[in-house]
DNA sequence: CAAATGTGGTTCGTAATAAGAACTATAACT
DNA sequence: AGTTATAGTTCTTATTACGAACCACATTTG
């Protein structure tokens, strides 16, 4: 009944609410474990990488000296360290520690959990289906938006 | 290549970069207009709405006190106004007024731009797939976190 | 090699957003 | 009529992000 008027609306109108709950889950979660939403993203970009500062800056849209503050707090709460780079003496490597590792499986499996109302709605292979085509989707993105011509 | 070892993710993980992808998008758009992402969310809530401020913050998953603030701004710009209600005489509505209609219809097209990039990638077919996927995962949803025992 | 310019990061001060506490006015309950 | 609950506002404060200015090292140029 409800769904049907939204048969004109576009992807995009789907997309945005989706976002919203999401960062909504996501936030809560941060709250909980007294993470801002950035550092939250921070921690889960971490995860398999091990970016300098300005790199980390430039994949989250924000300034350098952002991120000095964001990490120079993480850091003194344990959960991500700063290693001087081999190559350049200036700059500084930004990796997680044993416990910022730890931490963000289970913040991890929090959002599994969480989200779970909403993934429970689609059978297997639909969540499948779903997690392809927004891969898909966020193909021309790779942590940045894509240049507005292509 | 790259997407094969994703084939062991679950669809939570590619949720979160999509609504990090797209909450990037709308940030840049506000910033743009000079509206926060919260006041452009208002925005669009409104557009066929027209609540009182306690279900607008509750909406939105902030306190009372920060949509007092947040509405007394956007009706000093014209976006918004602020109609007493009939039923309660402590009550207002909140709703859009002819400029702030117009400011989101703007931005709406703007949204849809900017997202173009990204969902040019799908046929219009798996749009739509993904549009009806994206509304079946938020029916629990409503506007509010589910209570976390269903 | 020395000077000039560019790049990586940090510090300091400031603006915007959201929450907590305290308050007013009206509504609802007993 | 008196108590309690609800709707909204104001004031103060904490957090987050940016702009400007800065230092240290790297790279380019003469």
């Amino acid at each position: 009944m409800k769904q049907d008027h939204r048969t004109s609306e576009s992807l995009v109108d789907a997309l945005v609410p989706t976002a919203f709950a999401t960062m909504a889950v996501l936030n809560k979660i941060g709250a909980e474990n007294d993470l801002s939403l950035t550092l939250l993203r921070v921690l889960g970009i971490l995860r398999d990488r091990r970016p300098r500062m300005a790199e980390l800056a430039d994949h989250l849209g924000l300034e350098k000296q952002t991120m000095s503050g964001l990490i120079a707090r993480a850091e003194k709460r344990g959960l991500v360290m700063r290693v001087p780079s081999n190559d350049d003496r200036r700059a500084v490597d930004v990796l997680l520690t044993n416990e910022g590792n730890d931490l963000f499986d289970r913040l991890h499996d929090q959002m599994q959990d969480a989200l779970a109302p909403l993934t429970r709605q689609l059978t297997i292979s639909d969540q499948r289906l779903l997690k392809d085509l927004l891969w898909r989707l966020l193909e021309p993105w790779e942590g940045h938006p894509p240049a507005n011509g292509g």
